[in-house]
DNA sequence: AGGATGGCTATACTAAAGGATAGTTACTGA
DNA sequence: TCAGTAACTATCCTTTAGTATAGCCATCCT
């Protein structure tokens, strides 16, 4: 099975190249950037699995995707990233990446993913994807505790006074909060606001 | 490694069991149903990981996997079905599934998707998981095409008057779309409905 | 032909949402 | 202590949503 590597970080290239390598039958090459790695897909015909830090040089957020896709022959090239969100791993995914891999992942999984995503399967660690309820809520800085508050009930279909009762609040607060909650999220009222929660992971 | 593998159907029970026993040092212990399954845990030990038929006889939904996974020591137990859906493997890994295995994958990936299982990670096919999007709308028997296209404005947050503009409809009509459709999705209103439809992947 | 059905429209009404302005309380930081 | 701010409330008003009832028209079914 023959992979290519590209990460900028030589260290975690080499030990993740090695560490690979001990599967029996698998060659590694590595790359030090994006058009290293193109280059090389170019000279040694396709991987069946390529492997791209989306932090390195030249990737350009998913772009270096799709380039390094083409140059493969469309067979499996999977994202690997020490700092990129949920979001991120879903838009990676959505584009046509064989996997991501979030560099917290144990090295016998790592293992194992490589294997799946050699054998064509789409691969994610369920655990890291699961994050979207509790992380990236930008809404927890950019709303008030209140505000939430009533977000929640907007998403549940209550009314303005069902939610002043819930929160004990009279239902002009109410309404107020709602306003200034949907100016907050560029809603253009609570059905829009209650969707925004539900698409950005906050509901 | 040890695993143990709970089917009714002794076909496919016995040809999995086969084939995952390719894998050097694994052995496979089979099991027609619940009860079998929970006793031969009991009896040989915890298993590196257990794999469960949903349809089987005795497991009773997700009850069966909770009993399965006391018995085992809390060691990882996954769900094999031919035919449940998506929500049904999301609530299998929301119960502590260490995977759901659809019978439509493949032998290849079945046996990484053992090896990853067992070395504690959770394993779902992203294939699968994101059928969603295409799979499952009772949603297009239950509403009429009026209906779903007056959804989709809902969805957007759009008002009464401007979905009827953008369908050629008068304001009334949309009203009373809208009244009916909530009605079929048991939604109070239009931002529940409005949600129910984003849960459920329609939007 | 008759009847059921689905989609559309009209009128009329009540309830709720949305918006503006102004004022109270309480807490926080210079 | 004073200014600023966040949360809350009140009053007033306009717009929109939601409900009900009734009628029109085309289609599908038997």
């Amino acid at each position: 099975m023959k992979v290519l590597i590209a990460d900028d970080h030589d260290l975690v290239r080499d030990t993740i190249a090695a560490y690979i390598q001990t599967d029996e039958g698998t060659t590694v090459s590595p790359a030090a950037n994006l058009q290293d790695a193109i280059a090389l897909i170019s000279q040694d015909g396709p991987f069946d699995l390529v492997l791209l830090d989306f932090d390195m040089p030249g990737m350009n957020g998913l772009a270096g995707l799709a380039k390094a896709l083409e140059a493969n022959d469309n067979k499996p090239v999977g994202i690997i990233s020490g700092t990129a969100s949920v979001s991120v791993a879903e838009a990676a995914l959505e584009a046509g990446a064989a996997g991501f891999l979030p560099k917290t992942m144990s090295a016998k999984s790592l293992l194992n993913a490589v294997r799946f995503m050699a054998a064509g399967e789409t691969f994610a660690p369920v655990s890291f994807m699961a994050q979207r309820n509790e992380a990236e809520h930008e809404f927890d800085t950019l709303l008030s505790s209140r505000e939430k508050e009533v977000l929640v009930g907007l998403s549940k279909g209550q009314a303005n006074k069902e939610i002043a009762r819930d929160l004990d609040l009279r239902e002009v607060t109410v309404k107020l909060h709602v306003k200034t909650l949907s100016k907050k999220l560029n809603a253009r009222n609570r059905t829009h606001a209650a969707m925004i929660a539900k698409e950005s992971g906050f509901i």
